[in-house]
DNA sequence: CCCGCTGTGATTTTT
DNA sequence: TCACAGCGGG
């Protein structure tokens, strides 16, 4: 239930303040996001219906949690009646909303209704197969790197790069590149934005309309918002005015994606907030903001020093199970925070060996699997067989006599007919080009996809699960990934990958199949990890990066991998980004309410061979008072064995 | 045309 | 360490 009353006084202002402008700018753990979901709890109180209010976030995950959040705080029979009429406030990231925007309007740009969104792989596809064209030459641009640029160029306008010399070339491959995603009928992460705005500036009518719809707008994380989302917001709102952000400039830590940067407390303990204030104030060009907590002073943070980063995992896991156990801390109070998504496998590997309950945060660990991309693949070319990239991908996966070579002789055909791959291969004068063996592949290939295809549209009752399920079958998909993996346990745990994949096909019910599996795809390339299910279920350990952690927080949190070139990352000092690195050091200090542990190690195994390691030099930035320092204490790595059973006995006698 | 083998090269962070 | 691109035998 709404209650203001439990708001301090300048949260209650920012909540009440219903219409024109307000700018909240609040340091970590001020109940920032609790303004926001108040506020709009207050809205709908006061009469404003749901559906014309608007909260945009930074992530899916955030925006899961402030629905969940606001929806405890409205009445029961405003819930039901939205969950009915699916008229709630429209809560989500800009992409999100941008892809929904699009998929009403985006026929007026040109695009058919059901575009594909490219995620970075499929961008990386696209953008090789732009550089195998025009750079013959040994040119050895790193596509990723160019990737990089053209999303800069792209968010930034030509602004972002007008010093840089790659200028010219990254506008060259830029126009290949985009016109390779149209023949697709395809949009990348920053067109999702772009040709939002575009839709906006070009149809005015649409602008009106989505004016209309959100009269109310909010924006939490406003310090990590791009020029292109700053200019959406603005259209959204010039008229109205009625727009609230919510930042804390300190905790920018996006700036490689082109963010600019342009309260009242009650959480961590004053040793967490203190250290946080010391670290921050080595950033120049901040505004003044100082944390402290009514909750007492609190225990000293612990820095540990390892020999290993397999050591730290171990030494980490038997110190949350130590809580667990001896302060009743259960693992869902507890989070391991690291600088980069592979600092979690030694950590991961330590969590199994003792039947840790855990739970990775992000990470490409599932949907970059090659068999869930390769039915991802399949199901995208159904909903849109002129999606040259998925199609590509898996036109002879299973080997089915459509070699590279073949496939290659297609593409140029297609190209210099300017059509899809899909449709060069139905025209008769192409298939003539090739032996009649191919061409047989061919025909067959095209049956398939007709057939298996035109069911979407024709079996209005078909489950997708099934239908899935029997195609992969039907062209041997199964039979070849348990062949081609000597490991009976890994091809089975693949082909499990793939039913839990298929086992959500039709999660979106009330759906025609068709638009079903669109919905389905549009959910996974924008919210990788929906993991709502394995959430939901019972007390686990979080494993996080520093990056999606900001927002969160944890009673107990191990911050790991502490060391120079992790953290400040050796990219950041040729970038000269290490305010950013400090910022985002910052932000991992503040996750913690009550205990907070740092470690480095003196070496950690890279490429194979352990490298030496030193401490990050944020390290040093801490106040000595406020840190034990348990380097010194030496810590012996426990025996697998025997540490296990201790543990195991413990927990015996815990239950 | 297929498939397995070898060697090379890569590693920030997220929608 | 591992993933993937390129090469040569079948």
């Amino acid at each position: 239930m709404l209650d203001l009353n439990s708001l301090n006084p300048q949260q209650r202002q920012a909540v009440e303040m219903v219409r024109g402008p307000v700018l909240i700018l609040a340091g970590a753990g001020t109940g920032k996001t609790r303004v926001i979901t108040f506020r709009i709890a207050h809205m709908v109180r006061e009469g404003i219906a749901p559906r014309n209010i608007l909260a945009v976030t930074f992530t899916n995950k955030a925006a899961r949690e402030m629905k969940e959040r606001v929806a405890k705080l409205l009445p029961a029979r405003v819930r039901q009646r939205e969950r009915a009429k699916e008229e709630g406030p429209r809560i989500s990231t800009f992409h999100s909303l941008c892809a929904r925007i699009l998929r009403e309007h985006i026929e007026v740009l040109g695009y058919k209704r059901n575009f594909v969104i490219y995620d970075e792989s499929e961008q990386l596809g696209a953008l090789r197969k732009v550089l195998s064209q025009i750079s013959a030459k040994g040119e050895s641009s790193d596509p990723r790197v160019l990737l990089a640029l053209i999303s800069r160029y792209k968010n930034g306008g030509a602004r972002a790069l007008a010093d840089s010399p790659a200028r010219a070339m990254v506008e060259h491959v830029l126009r290949r590149y985009e016109s390779g995603l149209r023949a697709c009928n395809a949009v990348d992460f920053d067109d999702l934005l772009l040709l939002v705005l575009r839709l906006f500036t070009e149809h005015p009518r649409v602008l009106a309309a989505c004016r209309e719809t959100f009269q109310y707008v909010m924006v939490d994380e406003y310090q990590d918002t791009n020029a292109a989302q700053f200019k959406l917001t603005h259209l959204l709102c010039e008229q109205h005015r009625n727009l609230c952000v919510v930042g804390d400039d300190d905790q920018s830590i996006y700036g490689w994606r082109g963010a600019e940067i342009s309260n009242l407390l009650d959480r961590s303990t004053n040793v967490i907030l203190q250290a946080a204030n010391a670290v921050i104030q080595n950033n120049t060009r901040r505004r003044g903001k100082n944390l402290w907590s009514a909750r007492g002073q609190g225990e000293k943070i612990l820095l540990e020093e390892f020999k290993t980063d397999e050591e730290e995992a171990r030494c980490v896991v038997d110190e949350i199970e130590a809580a667990r156990l001896m302060r009743r801390i259960p693992w869902g109070g507890q989070a391991i925070l690291f600088r980069t998504n592979q600092q979690s496998r030694p950590l991961e590997m330590a969590l199994r060996q003792r039947n840790v309950r855990y739970h990775l945060i992000g990470g490409q660990s599932y949907f970059d699997r090659r068999e869930v991309r390769d039915v991802l693949a399949y199901l995208k070319m159904f909903v849109n067989p002129h999606d040259d990239t998925s199609l590509l991908r898996i036109a002879n996966v299973p080997a089915r006599g459509l070699s590279d070579v073949t496939m290659e002789r297609l593409l140029a055909a297609s190209q210099q007919r300017g059509c899809s791959v899909y449709s060069a291969m139905r025209h008769t004068d192409v298939q003539g080009e090739f032996p009649e063996r191919t061409r047989g592949s061919i025909r067959g290939w095209l049956e398939f996809i007709e057939r298996v295809g035109g069911a979407l549209s024709a079996e209005p009752s078909l489950m997708l699960a099934a239908w899935a399920d029997r195609f992969l079958d039907e062209i041997g998909y199964f039979a070849e990934l348990r062949r081609a993996e000597k490991n009976v346990e890994t091809a089975d745990n693949r082909i499990r990958n793939l039913k839990d994949l298929m086992s959500d096909l039709d999660r979106a019910a009330g759906l025609g199949p068709e638009e079903r599996l669109q919905a389905f795809l549009e959910e996974i390339s924008l919210d990788s990890e929906r993991e709502e299910k394995r959430e939901a279920q019972g007390d686990q350990v979080t494993l996080i990066t520093m990056h999606s952690c900001k927002g969160l927080e944890f009673p107990h949190v191990y911050v790991v991998g502490l060391e120079d070139g992790l953290l400040p990352h050796s990219r950041s000092k040729m970038e000269g980004t290490q305010d950013e690195e400090r910022r985002l050091f910052y932000v991992a200090i503040t996750r913690a309410m009550e205990t907070l542990r740092l470690s480095y190690c003196l070496g950690r195994k890279k490429y194979g061979a352990i490298a030496p390691c030193h401490p990050s030099p944020f390290l040093r930035e801490l106040p000595a008072e406020l840190v034990e320092n348990a380097a010194e204490r030496s810590k012996q790595p426990v025996a697998a064995g025997s540490g296990g059973h201790m543990f195991a006995a413990m927990r015996g006698a815990a239950e």
